[in-house]
DNA sequence: GTGTATTTGTTCGTATGTATC
DNA sequence: CGATACATACGAACAAATACA
């Protein structure tokens, strides 16, 4: 699933794995994506790592975060 | 604001902006320092960068630092 | 109304790898 | 070779707001 040692950095992956279920549409607009600790679970990594997946979900325009709450995935 | 290009290490100018900060009396005994994010997103250096401008700072003996807490000016 | 669990936000600590000077 | 600088990754602790039983 991840490739520690791949030049991808590990944060990208899971970002990539999220945005193929938003455009798969597994996962809808307007739903939650995983939480921060879900990913920790899902993918055995940091939750540091897992920050920097939903900000690059976020910098790629595909997410948006609700503090407190967690991130969605956008309308359009 | 920072230059790379000088002979002084970034980490150096850092210090020295935020030691005048001490002395001028901006920040006052007993206050926090910029924290290392706030460091980073105001010079645009790594964090690695941020913390070895806050361990120079300790070095002179003008800030301490408390674990996952943050670093603040020294009394007296 | 009260407490508990969840979730993101923020902070420093540590280590590794790469590149540059 | 060593110091500097950036990026990545994991760890630990606490805060604050929300959600829920």
């Amino acid at each position: 699933m991840i490739d520690h040692d791949a030049p991808t950095p590990v944060y990208v992956q899971i970002g990539q794995i999220i945005a193929e279920r938003i455009r798969s549409g597994e996962l809808a607009p307007g739903r939650p994506v995983p939480s921060e600790k879900s990913m920790v679970q899902e993918f055995g990594v940091a939750r540091d790592t897992a920050r920097r997946a939903v900000a690059w979900l976020r910098a790629e325009g595909l997410v948006y975060t609700v503090a407190q709450r967690g991130s969605y995935v956008r309308e359009g």
